[in-house]
DNA sequence: TTCCAGGTATGCA
DNA sequence: TGCATACCTGGA
């Protein structure tokens, strides 16, 4: 099935789809092609037009709309975004116009919290290969234009790996604590919906106590799933871009650069961490 | 061969 | 509380 959107501005794909918040995503021609919540989605942006391509599913026409409105963030006015944080904080400006267009998804809360547990300690092209390694052997196969993708597989599968079964995945130590934040939400000890509804701080709380996850990990989670736009994931890149920018390039503790971000920032401080991230990434140095 | 990568857990002062 | 260190794996 195939959806336009037009007037769709700013957007930006390859910053939000190659920008460090989703893993699944590969260029496609012009576009990108990927997996969402056990869809494939083929995607294309060219003149303020959005195309969107979607494998079948059991969706009305509007469901499906509503669900590629609200994954891609398009109904939030990110002119107006990208303006205020250039007029409050001019010496961003730069960041901004680099990296417009740039959009924080909407993902699913228990795929982005396995792919940021991947994430410690690693590259951003090996996180990629072990979430399609863990695709590919426990996911759902889902059929698209003659080839078959894989869906991301629930925590009930998950749960039920022994740390030899999930090594196919090459996910090294970070096997056990995927195997077992999978039996934390089987069993209820850990409630993503319920976390959804906590403030930033609580909700980090909440989710730290899943062992391989601490507050950057957990803020990702917030950001990327729960749209909460006041939290901060601090990483090496984020506290260099801070630090340069704001501390005259002065090492500051991880805690501190967070502080000083949600209280500069406020509730622009989440899409303030998504443009910085990408523009140091493309940019080596500020 | 060595080092490093969107961090976190652990042990010790 | 604060700091140093180890950690799977793959790529440069």
């Amino acid at each position: 099935m195939r959806y336009v959107f037009t007037d769709v501005k700013p957007f930006n794909l390859e910053a939000m789809l190659e920008g460090g918040q989703a893993f699944r995503w590969e260029r496609e021609g012009k576009g990108y092609r990927g997996v969402v919540k056990g869809r494939v989605i083929s995607v294309s942006y060219d003149k303020d037009t959005l195309m969107v391509d979607i494998s079948e599913g059991n969706n009305t026409k509007e469901e499906d709309i509503k669900f590629i409105r609200d994954y891609f963030d398009l109904d939030r006015d990110y002119e107006k975004i990208e303006e205020d944080i250039k007029t409050q904080f001019p010496e961003l400006e730069k960041v901004i116009v680099m990296a417009s267009g740039n959009r924080i998804l909407h993902q699913d809360p228990w795929e982005t919290l396995v792919s940021f547990i991947i994430s410690a300690n690693n590259s951003i092209n090996n996180i990629k290969k072990v979430i399609d390694r863990l695709s590919q052997n426990y996911g759902r196969p889902i059929e698209f234009k003659g080839r078959l993708y894989y869906s991301f597989p629930s925590p009930e599968v998950l749960s039920s790996l022994s740390e030899e079964e999930i090594r196919c995945t090459r996910c090294g130590f970070r096997g056990k604590y995927i195997i077992n934040a999978a039996r934390m939400i089987r069993e209820g000890v850990i409630n993503l919906e319920e976390i959804k509804g906590l403030p930033t701080e609580e909700a980090i709380k909440e989710l730290t106590k899943i062992p391989g996850v601490g507050v950057k990990v957990a803020s990702c989670i917030l950001l990327f799933s729960y749209k909460k736009f006041d939290s901060f994931p601090v990483d090496v890149w984020i506290k260099r871009a801070v630090e340069g920018i704001y501390f005259n390039g002065a090492s500051k503790p991880v805690k501190e650069i967070i502080n000083f971000a949600q209280n500069k920032f406020g509730n622009l401080a989440g899409f303030i961490q998504q443009y910085l991230f990408y523009y140091i990434r493309n940019n080596k140095m500020i």
